[in-house]
DNA sequence: CACGATTAGATCGTGAACGATTTAATAGGA
DNA sequence: TCCTATTAAATCGTTCACGATCTAATCGTG
């Protein structure tokens, strides 16, 4: 005789970790394919974004910028390397620290990056003014949960 | 001489994916310790919510409920059945299904499972609320992404 | 009933994430 | 100046995620 189980009072759709985890999950399946056409995978257009808003960075820079660390970074980068689109160099001034610059190819492809957001936000059926206030929303819970 | 780059227009701060991305990671980093407890990570966490939720499930119902695919869910499901959470067996009715079964130490761990979501809303430092708004917001959100 | 189409999982290879550790360079104090 | 502490990246091992493919079981139509 086994007893019933006891009702669980966890409730998966209820969970806002779930939420964000499935919904980033989401993103990634929709950026697979504008990003196929960059030549780039998500977290790579990212480093893209934050040295074609900065270029000539340290790892430790855009790991700041992405909250990643430099177990993730360095192979990620050294990809990027290979494919072409930064170049990666040791700081002469202090040599612990590597410095990313983009080549003129790396460069070149904001051009081709820029029609990306657009499709994206069209694929979010949001506003642009809903997606600025959820994106304020997120980004002060990831803050929070960051402490 | 080299033109001065043009300014980019692509802002990693205005990025919905990207606040999405590091949301989902810092939850991750906050569930860590505190899954570690539970001798589970979070996806496998998330598997044994849908199992707390309701037992004895196909291997592609638990993808749906977390939208995974078995290439990623067949591994994963290994490891937890070597770790006697669950238990994996092919359905008489159906030999090309797999059935997910709860073992008496999975679902004994229920109880301390209910611990860890008063701890992570208190991390989001959310009113039940405001938190119940987010998870909706988003999910409709990976709603409209999925199309 | 047969047999091609479909379905459910599993397998394989690649690229992230990340904890833990290591290596090398710099900083700072006795 | 030396020598210890700190810092920046890199390395290693494990677990996800996912595209592509494979295998085996079942379905459906003639």
């Amino acid at each position: 005789m086994t007893a019933p189980a006891p009702p669980s009072d966890l409730k998966l759709d209820e969970f806002l970790c779930f939420a964000v985890y499935s919904a980033s999950h989401a993103f990634n399946r929709l950026y697979k394919p504008l990003l196929d056409e960059l030549g780039l995978t998500y977290p790579q257009y990212l480093v893209m974004v934050t040295l074609w808003e900065r270029d000539d960075r340290t790892v430790g820079e855009i790991g700041e910028r992405l909250f990643l660390e430099s177990n993730t970074l360095t192979p990620l980068l050294k990809r990027m390397e290979a494919a072409g689109l930064v170049s990666r160099s040791r700081d002469p001034a202090d040599e612990r620290q590597v410095r990313l610059r983009l080549t003129d190819e790396g460069r070149a492809l904001l051009d081709k990056a820029r029609q990306v957001p657009p499709c994206v936000l069209d694929a979010t059926g949001l506003t642009g003014e809903e997606a600025r206030s959820l994106t304020d929303q997120i980004g002060a819970l990831r803050t929070a949960l960051s402490r």
